[in-house]
DNA sequence: GCTCAAGGCCAT
DNA sequence: ATGGCCTTGAGC
């Protein structure tokens, strides 16, 4: 698994570099190789190469040798199965999906990357009037500085869509120019601290009501589960999955999201362990049945976690990043478009490699140690969502809650 | 109705 | 055999 950096927005047949006329059996070509491929595998086509299988494909030398033209043309990716055995003309075929994503995607970079180079010379630009059409529907609130996203049952404040000149918000807006797109794009989207403290605020309310300590827990992580449901589906990117794919990947990551979620507001807000609400009831877990994994463990092992990032000195737009490595990971069982999810994915990892290349410049490992970072975030997340399932096999997570969806759903955890 | 990727046509 | 341009038609 290797991250690239280049933003691939090239209009350039990967065969041969010609200019590209469309999507030709799985991808973008020109139309000489979409000519091409459809003869050879029409006509069941063999051909030899004179030479060592490796001749160089380019516009002007494509002809010189068909056999290395069609190892190419199958290498980047074209598909025999899209050429039609009864030659049937018209209509859509199987990809049509697949090529409404993929233009979805490179439409998304070619936005993101606009945006990014406007915000280099214009500074005051409303953030409101980045906001795509999508189906979100936003109402103005009575005191137009905050808006207000209402979706499905659930209403969400969006205090990272205010203005640049909000004080509260302000820093978020004062980035390096260098920033790569998506980058920024990510940190626009990402809850802020706003956000979360209301978050928080929240959970104080019902702390009065709690009956057990598990309840106050039960409180934050449900509100965490919630808002991490809210952040994904406002991705652009998310939005282009199927509804079957985005419950996939929510189901695969919801716990390294939630693990990550609270490691993140201690180091970028110095908040305490939301962990510690319930700490008086670390003994009792190691008496109770089904033995639990301890909150003591837990918080240690997280605050590990904190410590390593504090030491890296990760910043927002980085751990807004990383959230999306979470998300689109496609290694996830009978994903419908994997593809995709592994584009978004190297896409993810390509930008953050650039971002943490430009501002840590003196720091080559810094990407490494993210990356690391991640896999230790991995067994963390594993014994949370194994603590969370202990509570919930003893009955002390409500039916029908987010939680208790995430915990049926089929996991990864060992 | 329009889109646009699939197959078809034919001068080179 | 190549490749620029044309016709077709299911899915939106
Ligand atoms: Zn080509
Ligand atoms: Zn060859």
């Amino acid at each position: 698994m290797e991250f690239g950096c280049e933003v691939d927005l090239e209009e350039l047949c990967p065969v041969c570099g010609d200019k590209v006329s469309g999507y030709h059996y799985g991808l973008l070509t020109c139309e000489s190789c979409k000519g091409f491929f459809k003869r050879t595998v029409q006509n069941n086509k063999t051909y030899t190469c004179v030479d060592n299988q490796q001749c160089r494909i380019d516009k002007a030398q494509r002809k010189r040798c068909p056999f290395c033209r069609f190892q190419k043309c199958l290498h980047v990716g074209m598909r025999l199965e899209a050429v039609r055995a009864d030659r049937m003309r018209g209509g859509r075929n199987k990809f049509g999906p697949t090529y409404k994503r993929d233009r979805a995607l490179k439409q998304q970079q070619r936005e993101a990357f606009i945006r990014a180079h406007k915000f280099r010379t214009e500074s005051g630009t409303p953030v409101a009037s980045w906001i795509q059409n999508g189906d979100l529907t936003f109402t103005e609130s009575l005191n137009a500085s905050s808006w207000t996203i209402k979706y499905s049952n659930a209403v969400v404040d969006a205090v990272t869509l205010m203005e640049p000149r909000d004080p509260c918000s302000g820093l978020r807006f004062t980035q390096d120019p260098r920033t790569p797109p998506l980058v920024m794009e990510f940190l626009l989207y990402d809850p802020d601290e706003l956000q979360q403290h209301r978050n928080t605020e929240v959970h104080c309310e019902q702390e009065a009501t709690g009956c057990c300590a598990f309840t106050q827990v039960y409180a934050v992580v449900d509100l965490l589960l919630h808002s991490i449901v809210e952040w994904a589906r406002m991705s652009a990117l998310f939005k282009q999955l199927q509804i079957s794919d985005q419950m996939k990947l929510l189901h695969h990551g919801w716990s390294e999201l939630l693990a990550l979620d609270v490691i993140s507001g201690q180091v970028l807000y110095d908040r305490p362990s939301l962990l510690l609400v319930g700490g008086y009831e670390v003994e009792l877990s190691c008496t109770e049945y089904p033995p639990a994994p301890s909150l003591l463990d837990l918080t240690q092992r997280g605050q590990a976690l904190v410590e390593k990032l504090h030491t890296l000195k990760v910043d927002h737009q980085e751990l807004a990043s990383i959230k999306y490595l979470i998300l689109f990971n496609p290694a996830g069982k009978h994903l419908e478009d994997a593809g995709f999810i592994e584009k978004v994915k190297l896409q993810v990892g390509g930008a953050l490699l650039e971002h943490t290349r430009t501002t840590s410049p003196q720091l080559p490992d810094r990407f490494a140690h993210l990356l690391d970072f991640l896999s230790e975030l991995r067994p963390l997340a594993c014994l949370v969502e194994e603590y969370l399932r202990c509570r919930h096999l003893r009955g002390e997570v409500p039916c029908n809650s987010l939680l208790d969806e995430m915990l049926h759903a089929k996991h990864s955890c060992p």
